[in-house]
RNA sequence: GGCCCCGUCGUCUAGCCAGGUUAGGACACAGGCCUUUCAAGCCUGCAGCACGGGUUCAAAUCCCGUCGGGGUCACCA
């Protein structure tokens, strides 16, 4: 039998990052046993445009190269793939439940439904509904339906037994069949609700795994219901461990972010986001650009690899020290029996990490090709497809070695690519290493001269050019580095500085030095 | 509140099913080394079986209870 998992968002206009992890778990698991990924879209709901608000989804998704065999834009022999356009198999299930009395036609207003509600509650006894308005005959519709009450289609649920659902990954859990609701499967106006649109497709989909995230443990018992009734047979059930809020348990969501921003590493992280952000004139407010989203690290640079490494590792584990993966050694290490129970919480920092490290692992041809579009947004070079721009920016990328952390920082580069009198000086830099000292300025002064007779203008060269410098001079080389530093880069902190003179070059040092030193 | 699920360092986790480990790894954090700065790298350190009973020669591991956390209770998905 092959192995058909889904993927069932709904079309909100983002990527959740708990939403995509549950992605990844039924990609890897479909991947892993040769099966097939479908991508159904649950628009039952939709009344704004699903096209615009599912455009972001299907992207992040191919960003991360989680792809899908059916589904959206790839078709398949199954579809239509979106909720929307099935109406009429869900009429079809919606007749046979009718037919079968394992429906009925329910007229009860929401008032009425409300009062029994609350009488529930204030008697402490579980709710069920008393079927008062249930139309049992012809008689009884056309009875209700004359008095102008709105009918609904319900699921008339077994009121005793228990039902026990084999979970792949939370093993056996049981439920009262007395405390489970006669849930309306289909509105006045003949729309169908998301269970029955879901046990429907997904036994249209010939789904065999239905993987998704603990909140649907409880919705279990009616979709089984619903599709024994139907007489399908069951796809097996294993239910994810929530993504959890930075620190806690709670599962996260995008509208918190004021509340996680407490969280050290979230603020640094959209910090460090909204740096790269302002840099390139993106647009950073927190409908669009929030690391809950996974719209926010393709838009600072991340790796994909490194966020499936991070999120596969999130619930799931191979042993007790493998952590970094390729997305190949993920598919073949991937299996259900290895997934969590309980909600696992979502640390920027180690993300980061996982970031850091396979941007390491990166090679300079893809790390050039990451880092050019950058430059380009900032307004630092004209044309990505320069040989000499290449050059430069392959230059810089070897000497700053492992300091871009992702694509955007490489704006903390910015000083290699404006013009020699505008390079902005950082103000206590400036002061710290070029006015305070009383020297500095007449050793820069000096060094320049000699910086000016050097050939060639390497780092090999600068570096016996400033060691014989200070040795001349009788002077540290913490007297003078730190001073050449921020007059060349307007910074303090920086690659080496050797490097960083020879990308510079020798017109445009000696023009920096001698602006810096018209301002002391 | 009812129902369901879960509980090992601050965080992600290995170990639990088949009882015997100095409870292992990673991130973070602290200190050190390296060093022209910042990173990186290397070394060291800090830190955990929620609690209480029971079973057993022996419990993180098996059983019971307590506490704590989470999910869910729609004509949303």
């Amino acid at each position: 039998m092959t192995v058909r998992t889904r993927f069932a968002p709904s079309p909100t206009g983002y990527l959740h990052i708990g939403g995509v992890r549950t992605a990844l778990f039924c990609w890897l698991f479909a991947r892993n046993r040769g099966g097939r990924f479908i991508l159904r879209i649950d628009d039952t709901d939709q009344q704004r445009n699903v096209d615009e608000a599912l455009e972001p989804i299907l992207h992040g998704l191919r960003w991360l190269g989680i792809d899908w065999d059916e589904g959206p834009e790839v078709g398949g022999p199954l579809g239509p793939y979106y909720q929307s356009q099935r109406a009429d198999r869900y009429q079809a299930a919606v007749d046979k439940l009718l037919a079968d009395g394992t429906a009925y036609r329910d007229y009860a207003t929401t008032e009425e439904l409300q009062a029994e509600r609350e009488a529930a509650q204030r008697e402490k006894r579980t709710f069920v509904y008393s079927r008062r308005f249930m139309a049992e005959t012809p008689e009884d519709q056309a009875r209700f339906e004359a008095e102008g009450r709105p009918g609904v289609v319900r699921l008339k649920m077994p009121r005793e037994g228990t039902l026990v659902i084999d979970d792949l990954i939370r093993g056996q859990v049981e439920f009262d069949w007395a405390r489970e609701q006669d849930h309306v499967i289909q509105r006045a106006d003949g729309s169908c609700l998301y269970h029955l649109a879901s046990v429907v497709d997904d036994h249209d989909f010939e789904i065999t795994h239905v993987i998704r995230a603990e909140e649907h443990l409880s919705n279990t018992p009616r979709q089984i219901f619903i599709a024994r009734s139907l007489g399908y047979e069951l796809p097996a059930y294993a239910h994810l461990p929530c993504v959890a809020e930075p620190g806690s348990k709670t599962k996260l969501s995008k509208r918190k972010l004021a509340k996680y921003l407490k969280n050290r590493d979230f603020a640094a992280l959209l910090e460090h986001g909204q740096k790269i952000a302002a840099a390139i004139g993106l647009e950073s407010e927190p409908e669009t650009f929030n690391p809950v989203i996974v719209d926010f690290y393709e838009q600072v640079g991340y790796l994909p690899e490194a966020i499936v490494n991070y999120l596969a590792l999130l619930g799931w584990s191979l042993d007790d020290k493998t952590e970094h993966f390729t997305r190949q050694q993920l598919v073949e290490a991937f299996s259900l029996e290895r997934v969590n129970k309980a909600p696992a919480s979502f640390d920027p920092a180690k993300l980061s990490a996982f970031q850091q490290h396979h941007m390491q692992q990166a090679p300079i041809e893809q790390k050039l090709a990451m880092v050019l579009p950058y430059l380009q947004k900032a307004g630092l070079i004209e044309s990505p497809d320069s040989e000499a721009t290449r050059r430069k920016v392959a230059e810089i990328l070897q000497a700053a070695g492992d300091r871009i952390k992702v694509a955007g920082d490489v704006l903390d580069y910015a000083y290699f690519f404006v013009p020699d009198d505008q390079l902005p000086y950082g103000e206590k830099a400036f002061e710290k290493r070029l006015r305070k000292p009383a020297e500095a300025g007449e050793l820069l002064g000096r060094f320049r001269d000699r910086l000016a007779a050097l050939e060639p203008f390497e780092p090999e060269t600068l570096d016996r050019l400033l060691h014989d410098f200070v040795e001349s001079e009788n002077v540290e080389i913490g007297q003078i580095i730190h001073a050449i530093r921020v007059a060349i880069t307007g910074k303090a902190v920086g690659f080496g500085l050797f490097e960083s003179l020879a990308i510079v070059g020798k017109p445009s040092c000696l023009a920096r030095i001698d602006r810096a030193l018209g301002q002391l």
